[in-house]
DNA sequence: AACCGCGCTGTGAACGCTAACAATCGTCCC
DNA sequence: GGGACGATTGTTAGCGTTCACAGCGCGGTT
């Protein structure tokens, strides 16, 4: 008739009587303390189990120094690289016994980032990720009030801190490159938004690309990583008929422009080539399959955490992780350049 | 010489030496209880400001009983519904001064779903949200060791738990509707995977609406959310001359659905009218801009927090909220049934 | 004049855990 | 055989906050 499971759930106490020892040694066995008797452990795990024992993570935090809790600070996971990065380091975390917390930037730029570290700071997150790859994130992060060791997703020159990234400028040497090799003069440039860090090194890696390869560099078009920015760019060069290959700075813009050139008559890849970034899922069923450069985002996770944990263990010493190397993906949207060339 | 910032951030402690008070005052400043005479309270936030203190929310949360961190439990956050929605909850989340722990579950089933819940237990959250559309996450959260307040976002049927969810039924209704008004005899279906309560909603009210409208019920196409199923589909239908109308399950779906069609000659909207569900950012610029139905994710995470709010609030009433109701949005995708019936 | 109540503030004890140290026991070594 | 030592366990003190319960001073009552 008594009532064996109060509704107050377990503490490490009740398991210390239940198994007969005191509250440390519960502690002991639970954080793989060596000196412990085996036979003593097991009697301790026997009670963890029987009272469904969960430790209390704000105690622990508390208590100890460390909180098995990081903070991923992001922006617009909506988006598929922000959303396959966090959901690689959320994996990653978990498998290395972390929570994660998280806080979606409405904006990009200072306080925002100040505002969401500190945010993470009050949760006494262990260490930070940061997927935001705002050109001005490493000064943010240097104001920052207290020295939480921290992790910049995806930002090329991160300005000394840590950082995992996709090298971009290979990825993009990839895709103008691939398009050379095709038989086009030259290559024109949907680039992403200005105050994105990928943007900007995809851009300049096209021009760079261009010019070694000594080839003339048309005027680059404006995005923001929106389908309907790609559309609109597809609008303006459809007319175009030195337009033979265009490298948009992502897939969703490759769509909005091949929906553009669709329209107007422009047929891909015959009379024009296409390039995206991202390999995004869509990107095989589109209309054409759309060649692309993939980044293996679930690495970029993986690494970053690595980093992360590292600099947990020694914060004094900044680690270096190599850039993660992304792949073109060929597919029905570029072709050789046609003989429309022979016209010229 | 000496060095007035130490590297250790302030406590309450110092806050309350500083303004010349008790810890407890300052804790009263901080939480805004009344009785504190106004030039105490000035004094004291004088003093926050000045050593830029801020609270410590592990140690807030162990003393206190509720935790200002609500946990997210979410699957699969690459698509683009469960994505929408995360930032949803989480936004407004932030906006109700909460942060953010999120799960993200590698499988949906029953046992991911109570690891999930158990490791957010452990963090101590005040509530969990669950965006796992999974058949069985009822069970799952009645088998709960401990009772964190929860809402279920999305699902059908949620089993007594409280819910957020879009009117799926209404959805599928509003697109097989608007096919048979544009003079479609029947319309074929392509549906999610049988897991996800709102594949099967829609696959429901699809089957329930052509019953209603007298018309005959073809069998329906399994998918499973991805592109490439669509395409699988699309492949399937292209040959059958009785498919005028698809309403796919979702806009990827479609998308791939789109390219199959395109591949083998079908004409859309011409021979074949498709809808799609969802209005993804990128259905309006597919080849041809899709028809689909959108549904207000936004909306979704905010109602969500609002009725996790009111159970936070008083726990043994559960709150109702009425369901979120979504639009057809009308592209080229869908057009009005073609002589093509003159032969028959 | 003693008393009550109210506005404001302080004191002590949790909250559940880990860290540092002390205690106990048996064993090993000379 | 005594003391040092290692293995194992217990004891005590925080971690930084909130909660429950006093205190104190002051104006108004009786």
């Amino acid at each position: 008739m008594d009532q064996p499971s109060p509704p107050r759930p377990a503490v490490m106490i009740d398991v210390a009587r239940l198994a007969g020892v005191s509250h440390q040694t519960v502690s002991r066995v639970l954080n793989g303390h060596p000196s412990v008797r085996d036979e003593t452990r097991e009697r301790v795990l026997t009670a963890v189990r029987q009272l469904n024992y969960r430790p209390n993570a704000l105690a622990r935090g508390l208590a100890g120094r460390r909180s098995r809790v990081l903070g991923v600070v992001s922006f617009d996971t909506i988006l598929y690289g922000p959303a396959a990065t966090l959901l690689g380091v959320e994996r990653a975390a978990r498998a290395a016994g972390y929570g994660v917390s998280i806080v979606t930037l409405e904006q990009l730029d200072h306080d925002g980032v100040s505002d969401a570290l500190s945010a993470l700071a009050e949760q006494s997150v262990a260490g930070v990720v940061i997927i935001a790859p705002f050109t001005n994130t490493a000064a943010a992060l240097r104001s920052l009030p207290m020295g939480i060791p921290a992790v910049v997703v995806e930002a090329g020159a991160s300005g000394g801190l840590p950082a995992i990234s996709v090298d971009q400028v290979a990825g993009a040497e990839l895709a103008v490159r691939h398009l050379l090799e095709l038989g086009h003069e030259t290559v024109w440039h949907v680039r992403g938004p200005q105050n994105w860090l990928e943007a900007r090194d995809r851009e300049g890696a096209w021009r760079s690309t261009l010019e070694a390869a000594g080839r003339s560099v048309p005027p680059v078009i404006d995005g923001d990583w929106s389908a309907r920015s790609g559309y609109q760019a597809g609008l303006r060069l459809a007319g175009d008929p030195r337009v033979t290959a265009v490298f948009c700075a992502n897939d969703q813009q490759a769509l909005g422009l091949l929906r553009a050139f669709h329209e107007r008559g422009v047929r891909v890849p015959d009379s024009v080539s296409v390039v995206g970034f991202d390999d995004i899922p869509e990107a095989e069923f589109m209309s054409p399959p759309l060649t692309t450069i993939r980044q293996d985002f679930d690495e970029v996770g993986r690494r970053c955490l690595a980093m992360l944990l590292d600099l947990l263990d020694s914060p004094v010493e900044t680690p270096v992780y190599p850039r993660v190397t992304p792949v073109l993906v060929s597919r029905a949207s570029t072709g050789i350049r046609q003989s429309a060339n022979a016209n010229s």
